[in-house]
DNA sequence: ATACCTCGTGGGATCGCTCCCACGACTTGC
DNA sequence: GCAAGTCGTGGGAGCGATCCCACGAGGTAT
């Protein structure tokens, strides 16, 4: 029951291993009547092929490797790369490849991840990585795997596939938003500064307020991690200020978390005193209150395009630079302010809580 | 660049196959000067052994699968894998072994699922599931694959080897806390009825409810399914009660997002209004208002363990059954009302808050 | 009836490695 | 000084699949 091979089947079945192996592969020129017996004795025994005999010779595993960003508590904490592979994997399955996920690259010195790669356990890799100190775009390409990036660096152009949002447009629009709302001092809550989307949505904000014609208050700019603790602790500062802002545009949506909490334990509350716009559109946050406006990210998409660009890759040995850039959108909700001021002012807005407005 | 094989280098630093072998191997009997230089000759080619080939002759990968629960949502939305994660990954890579993630294993029929475990891509499976109806365990075992879960079913002693906590102990605790603190009518939120820990969480409340001689009121009882935004709509209902609960336990920290946001739409406040107690102790929750009194399950601990079962049974062939409990503690923070209580109270106990208990 | 396909089937070669054994050179013990 | 190790090395066999080619049976066209 545990070390069957293929010549065992064949045997039982009364036929040769070719015969067998045209069976699993759904191969053709096989008595129909032959091919349901041997079928049946696969069955029975519970008999699959030995993956590593089979990838010796095709030199495909129909494995797809998934990495993502080295810290961990970003990783599983932000639902962000979830999406993604769902995303992945939707493809995937329906392609007929599996995909893995690398756990804990950071545990794995450069050298055994280097032979993992080398060591064609997986056919392509999707790398989901805006961190400009990342190695793992440089080993990929050292080591002769095909991948596809979601996220990139402009700066960097030895991606020769990726896919990403236009992070300085997105932002824009979310800064523009709150200007547009009467806000005049819009603090900023930054991410790591080692990942590229950090600067690219920083550039946003500037150039929104330039375009409005207000001035770039460096007070204003918080140095975030991406997590709660460092929302809470910069809008702390912020409500410290002389004169504080009175609208907040975070980079990501689970520092949010912390600066609501710094808000109302001001004894504050949000858009009154704060209006705020994140970026990501995590399900979770729909529970943050008030509920969170917020720049969705097409992360589903994100992963299925990249999956696609990389089977095609990999089956029609498509080559040539792709660089997709999705669309995100600015998702109204209660935190910015907006319908409060829409009802009281009776603009002649129509209503547009959770309804989706293209940016970029 | 591309394919070079074991042949390719011996021929290049001018030995044979079995001496380059030897020294990929770090096996003896190579003098040290040829050593060296067939070791100049890998590294100058980045020449990396291809995985299959030397599977099927060792019939060992040294990567090990981790399975997660099936439902996406929890899957990386909830930081507790992202630990457990942890743990299994920094064993791992102390005993040389490469863990991998099945990503989307809904997307894919079980078939599918069963011939991957058969095709051996992986020397043995960490399988993190309470999940009841999850035919993983019996697929491992038909499959003949070695594995060691985290969480069990009692009712299902299937499992050779499986690391937990006392679920029931640990809810006990939770539950005999805010009865201490004099609250007489507690909620309680239920997790999903598939998982087996929903059911032993429940069975603590009751024993709690049953010890202070409590009654057990069905109206308390909210069937959540482990996330904020049934934490949310439970909240409502029993705030809707005509007698309310004063104090409530959840069966995980996320569920605790959405009752303090029903709370607090009420204009009610935690813990004055409703005394909290959680369950897992997720970093994040941190930025829950007031800090959430929970009970914290050794996640990277469980991960630790399952992983070095896992690699003493593969590598020393270990099969006893082995069953391991590890001790959760009570973390008393604001949110259940105890440090309120004892400045008022100004109790002869000592402050606690933010320290440990044992419990179970 | 003969030549020529097509279909169904089996067997040998092969993928890139590790393992086992053979064999020569050198060391050690009596 | 000769038998009996030990050490370093190379070559053959084999892991379990797939793939290619050979070959016989049967059908069709000439």
């Amino acid at each position: 029951m545990s070390q069957l091979t293929i010549e065992d089947i064949a045997r039982i079945a009364g036929v040769s291993r070719s015969t067998v192996s045209r069976v699993l592969n759904g191969q053709p020129n096989v008595r129909p009547s032959v091919r349901d017996r041997v079928q049946e004795v696969i069955n029975s025994y519970g008999y699959a092929p030995q993956a590593a005999a089979r990838q010796l010779v095709m030199r495909k595993t129909r494995l797809i490797g998934l990495i993502l960003p080295d810290n961990a508590h970003h990783l599983f904490g932000n639902p962000i790369f979830a999406e993604i592979a769902r995303g992945v994997s939707q493809v995937c399955a329906q392609r007929g490849y599996t995909p893995m996920l690398f756990i804990g690259r950071q545990d794995m010195n450069e050298a055994t991840f280097f032979s993992l790669l080398r060591g064609r356990h997986f056919d392509g890799v999707i790398l989901i990585s805006s961190d400009r100190q990342d190695r793992s775009a440089a080993m990929l390409r050292e080591a002769g795997m095909p991948y596809v990036r979601v996220g990139h660096d402009p700066e960097d152009d030895g991606d020769l596939q990726y896919v990403d949002v236009d992070n300085v447009a997105a932002a824009r629009v979310a800064v523009e938003h709150l200007i547009a709302l009467g806000h005049r001092r819009i603090a900023m809550l930054k991410g790591l500064a080692k990942d590229v989307c950090t600067h690219a949505r920083l550039e946003g904000y500037r150039q929104a307020l330039a375009a409005a014609g207000l001035p770039f208050d460096e007070a204003l700019v918080g140095d975030g991690d991406w997590t709660p603790a460092s929302g809470y602790a910069w809008t702390r500062r912020f409500l410290d200020l002389p004169e504080p802002p009175t609208a907040l545009f975070s980079s990501n949506d689970m520092m949010v978390a912390g600066v609501v909490r710094a808000v109302q334990e001001r004894g504050l509350t949000v858009p009154d005193d704060l209006a705020i716009v994140g970026f990501d559109d995590l399900l979770q946050t729909t529970m943050i209150f008030p509920e969170l406006t917020t720049i969705r990210q097409p992360c589903v998409e994100m992963g299925t395009c990249a999956a696609e660009l990389l089977l095609d890759q990999l089956e029609h040995n498509r080559r040539e630079r792709v660089q997709i850039i999705l669309p995100t959108a600015l998702i109204i909700r209660q935190s910015c302010g907006y319908c409060r001021q829409a009802v009281q002012a009776s603009a002649s807005a129509p209503a547009v809580s959770g309804e989706e407005q293209r940016a970029g």
